[in-house]
DNA sequence: TGATCAATACTACAGTCGTAGTACGACAAC
DNA sequence: GTTGTCGTACTACGACTGTAGTATTGATCA
């Protein structure tokens, strides 16, 4: 059973976890200097938000003379699972193609997606048997 | 334009919501009764929470003698849209074909319900010729 | 007509989030 | 050596959430 439960992150903590995606390691300055630049955050409130995060364990730090690196500690992927899981529990009543549906009907899916995908879905089939 | 935006709602403020959204105009001993039952939460909590959804907007208030009646005043096809756009927004880089994605490779959707939803959606598109 | 019950209103409190200022320590430049 | 400068740590603060107790007020029953 995955541990990797629970992860539910603001829309701003993603943004700053998807600098350590994208980047790996990264120093306080760097990340800070990305977010100041998409939304002007101070220097200061990346910094507080980082240590928090670091103290929920969902990123790691680590310190080379007085700068800090920090590095994620879980995964897009397990966030993601975690988030549409919750989601699809809280509002589609637990059941995926509800999500699915929804997606369908609102036009953010069309025909061809959805061809594209299941011919995805029949190769991973392949793939297993 | 659909003016109806940012509806973000926490899952418990969803279930209270479920509760207006199954009942229609519900009395605030009812919505109680019912969330007392699920999650054993006190009388005025409830209370609470429905005033605050009432401040929000996202619920309105019926006065009925001393007692308090709330309706829903956002639906849940709103909620959803806008709940399922911010996740969209900030995790799946703004593509609801990665959510799609994501959903067939952890399995939450299967071959069958592709062809499934494909179908239903190729009978709407017929609809709307 | 006074006691009790029920329902709401008000208040509280800890935790998290977004936001950032201030303080302090180390290193660089003069 | 004294003075900036840079970087982190600590502190703060308002808003919102989950949680619920207490106070008030109107209705009802004996």
């Amino acid at each position: 059973m995955a541990r990797t439960a629970n992860i539910s992150l603001s829309e701003l903590q993603i943004a700053l976890m998807r600098v350590l995606w994208d980047r790996g390691e990264t120093s306080t300055a760097e990340v800070a200097s990305v977010l100041a630049d998409e939304r002007g955050l101070a220097h200061t409130t990346i910094a507080t938000l980082l240590t928090r995060l670091e103290k929920r364990g969902v990123v790691v730090q680590r310190r080379d003379g007085r700068q800090l690196f920090y590095r994620a500690a879980v995964e897009e992927a397990d966030v993601r699972r975690s988030m549409v899981a919750d989601l699809i529990g809280s509002l589609f009543a637990g059941d995926a193609n509800e999500l699915l549906a929804h997606l369908v009907e609102e036009a953010e899916i069309g025909p061809g997606d959805l061809a594209r995908i299941r011919q995805r879905l029949q190769a991973g089939v392949e793939n297993e048997k």
